[in-house]
DNA sequence: CTGAAAGCGCTTACAG
DNA sequence: CTGAAAGCGCTTACAG
């Protein structure tokens, strides 16, 4: 073993002072109560030695693991990992650590998660709920800890959380299809009651009944989506609707799914079929053509977690002040949209 | 507050026995010490309360957090995020939580991060090392922390490592190339000293030199990189070598700057240029054409890693076995390597 | 201005 | 077979 772990006792031993003493200075709590010669000795020493705090003690002497745990549907997802990127930078400027995760949207999985989480001590939340998570959102809400939902919320509960404009995005999306030549859009998303699909769900039919246009919605299962199989369920989709003459797609992953299947059918993009996407992608820039889509703003939606976040943490009460943010996606126009 | 977190003490109390008692029951410690009337009745009664042992406690008194990092160059990065997705099941799995955080390839970030998780007695460490970081894995290793490196090593150091073959796959690389009727083949790569790119730039001049062909690298600074400039760069180098019929690209991300270079000069692939790129990515699958690449066994290094990890941490001395994993890299063909 | 002491929730050597 | 007690490294109310 090398150097060993040196820790504020060695440091009271060392200067002849207490542990009060030493803790206090460490602890800017020293104003008024220790000699400035004292808190001089103890700073210098300290710096010297490079003494850091062990944070399993501290934790465990406060109550305060100064963790943040971000809970995801996927972590390998570029959305997500994106903004975890983002906060982690943030987390570690503020003296907190990030702990993720994914839940794989998997109810049970998530809430396995919570718990061992809970006996990690960590300080606060923050999650995309996977459906009918609600009870467990709750019971974190009960012990007073620190959640802020995102990408999804809860209508029921009184929790704050980060989402985007969904329905307003959705139907800017198809409003950019309309105005760009097409009539027979059909719009492709998951199977869940989720409140960003709702939404974004939503926001088509708003468009669509605006502008007095045939409906049509094919959606996908999660169980199928994560087993591969949307692909050819897009596949049939097109075959059964051979109508349509645009596709606008709810997520990026489903939209590469349809871009594959047009793909190896030779479709042409845009002249036989316009396609836009919610969720940017790298593929849709490079894309030919390249692929018309709604950028979530995963700066600010990053910032505004952390921000909400450190907010409860400094609080005693970690429930007080219920924040509501609402965040504008923009739509990147590019040439899938206009014929 | 909601129900108060349960301790061991609460439980003995209960039960009329010790703490001793019930730790012992709680660790499988029990066996012919304690007798089957007692151990039952603490374990009942621990079910039925949902009692688990606080970590940090646990933590405090074995010098064990149960915490392992994975220190990367950049989490949102889609090859280190599906790895970090993988790992933290396994880590799970294990009774092992997984902090992830981004080096963006910075000595004294990397330094900083590493300090930081001292602090919070980490039990074991994952990293991809930035450039000239040798010192500070030495002193991890001094003290006796078990770390694996990945994606990059180095060979002064006794210290574990999963890498893939570069050298072998950068030659498969460029053999495929000029397999698909390419002679003049540009190297498109990050002026870099770390072992991956030293490795894939060595096979590629080695295939070179098989096949007697003419060489031509291009180096961008890992600085321009980040400030976005290798678009242009990669632009002025393609004008400036008119002779080139093929690019070989030493990353995924370098890959798409020349796409996106060559998407907008209206360069035909394969017909006028062919592509190669190491690292493989959706936008390779969809791209027109779709280009060839060579992918990296996510899986494999993910459960090489955890399973090395996963053994240091339960040898007492963190630094016995040495295990150096070389995983086959696995050449994709598609459109854009043969004429 | 400074320090002795309790206590956070565990584990484990030791004694019986 | 069981328990009292020390101790991991801190913070902080209390006393002086």
């Amino acid at each position: 073993m090398g150097k060993k772990k040196i820790s504020i006792t060695d440091i009271a031993k060392e200067l002849n002072v207490s542990i009060t003493t030493v803790s206090f200075i460490l602890n800017n709590k020293a104003k008024n109560r220790i000699s400035d010669e004292v808190i001089k000795k103890v700073q210098d020493y300290v710096k010297k030695v490079g003494y850091q705090p062990n944070q399993l003690a501290q934790g465990l002497r406060t109550g305060k693991s100064k963790i943040i745990v971000f809970m995801v549907e996927d972590i390998s997802d570029a959305f997500f990992s994106s903004i975890a990127r983002l906060m982690e930078g943030k987390a570690y400027d503020n003296g907190y650590k990030l702990i993720f995760c994914s839940t794989e949207n998997d109810k049970d999985k998530a809430r396995d998660l919570i718990r061992l989480f809970k006996d990690r001590q960590v300080d606060g939340y923050i999650i995309t709920p996977p459906a009918d998570f609600e009870q467990e959102i709750h019971e974190l809400l009960e012990e007073d800890f620190p959640v802020v939902l995102f990408d999804r919320y809860f209508e029921e509960l009184d929790v704050s959380h980060v989402i985007i404009n969904n329905q307003e995005s959705a139907f800017n999306s198809v409003k950019n299809l309309v105005e760009g030549g097409f009539r027979n859009i059909g719009y492709v998303t998951l199977e869940s009651n989720q409140s960003q699909m709702k939404d974004r769900l939503s926001g088509y039919e708003k468009a669509i009944d605006l502008y007095d246009l045939p409906k049509s919605i094919f959606k996908v299962s999660f169980k199928d989506f994560k087993a591969h199989r949307s692909d050819e369920l897009v596949e049939t989709y097109l075959k059964e609707n051979p109508q349509l003459d645009a596709l606008f797609f709810a997520t990026n992953y489903l939209a590469k799914s349809g871009l594959k299947v047009l793909k190896k059918k030779g479709v042409k993009i845009p002249e036989q079929i316009g396609v836009v996407s919610f969720d940017d992608s790298d593929v849709f820039e490079l894309y030919t053509p390249t692929i018309t889509s709604l950028s979530q703003p995963i700066e600010s939606i990053a910032d505004k977690l952390m921000e909400i976040m450190l907010k409860q943490l400094t609080n005693i009460k970690g429930r007080n002040k219920i924040i509501h943010a609402e965040l504008p996606g923009s739509l990147i126009v590019r040439e899938s949209s206009h014929k």
